[in-house]
DNA sequence: TATTGTTATACTCTATAACTATA
DNA sequence: TATAGTTATAGAGTATAACAATA
């Protein structure tokens, strides 16, 4: 449906390439970092952060799942494990019943801040080292319009083309 | 040690973001392609698309295991699921009697073939609609730099300051 | 009836350590 | 002794479906 004879071109294949590749070195380096500086995984840490920079410290599940890809459950089992180490707290909303207000903690301010300064460090030396001010500009840029485009686009059924499952597998999209 | 008071500016921290989330968001709809399609996740697609680009589809597993980072572990893991469904042959090397070879099957090929078309159009759709000939380029200049120098860069103790570890943990890089 | 969130559950993936076999 | 790979095992993370409660 984009293409009759698809294929990428040298330059797009570095540059998937290069995204998948970049992106996975650093976040392995940071997913280290964040583990031996705060016993933090990745998804934790920025579920920490978010809050650490929301309002109140507080934000609704559903809010904080937008932000980070998530299913329902899968934020759950998050907020239930940063809540054993009181770094977050989960209460009731006061408006709306239903929901859950996630809060983060002095403890978890904490955390943060102790991982905070080998977080920089990481990416000072793994990611803007070797790249210039402009680089950083232009691929702030460059990314954040691929960011926004990929936000607005909705998964739908990208290529159904003889996709020959088992008959039995919905398509539904996230 | 990198910095006295280290903290990033608004150019880096965008940069740092979009990095993450437009990689994050790439790979999630990669993966549910590649899911569908041919019933494989990210890293079985890396290792038979790796495979497949070998001189006689054939790779060592510790030269298999330089492209992909994994444990070796992992990838023995890995190597036995694409051997159950004769994805892929394990033989024993003739020169190094220690060694395994891998090699993709014809049914492998037959796999890749056939997610090949609509992993493309995943990227054209998501990745690549919203930007320009020259931003692609520019983009695979700069990440391709930063991979580069990622890879060159051992995972150096990032930084120790007050890790405060349970005094049991080793500091290996990977 | 739709939405918010939790629970139960099952599965995939990754990593560590111990082990075998060859160099 | 060092290297190549496997095995056993354990743990983290994710997703689906069923469910309860509120709007």
């Amino acid at each position: 449906m984009t293409s009759p004879r698809p294929s990428l071109d040298a330059t797009q294949l570095g540059a998937y390439f290069a995204l998948i590749e970049a992106s996975s070195l650093l976040k392995h380096a940071v997913e280290q970092q964040l583990r031996e500086a705060g016993d933090l995984s990745y998804v934790q840490f920025q579920l920490l952060a978010t809050l650490g920079d929301s309002p109140a410290g507080s934000q609704r599940m559903t809010d904080l799942a937008d932000g980070v890809v998530y299913s329902r459950s899968g934020l759950t089992y998050q907020a239930q494990t940063l809540e054993k180490r009181d770094l977050v707290t989960r209460t009731p909303s006061s408006d709306d019943e239903r929901s859950t207000t996630v809060t983060i903690t002095d403890e978890g301010r904490a955390v943060l801040a102790r991982v905070f300064p080998g977080h920089i460090a990481v990416l000072d030396d793994l990611l803007f080292a070797p790249l210039s001010r402009s680089d950083v500009e232009t691929l702030a840029d460059i990314l954040a319009r691929a960011r926004d485009h990929m936000r607005q686009t909705p998964p739908r059924s990208a290529a159904p083309r003889r996709s020959k499952k088992p008959a039995g597998t919905t398509d539904q999209a996230r």
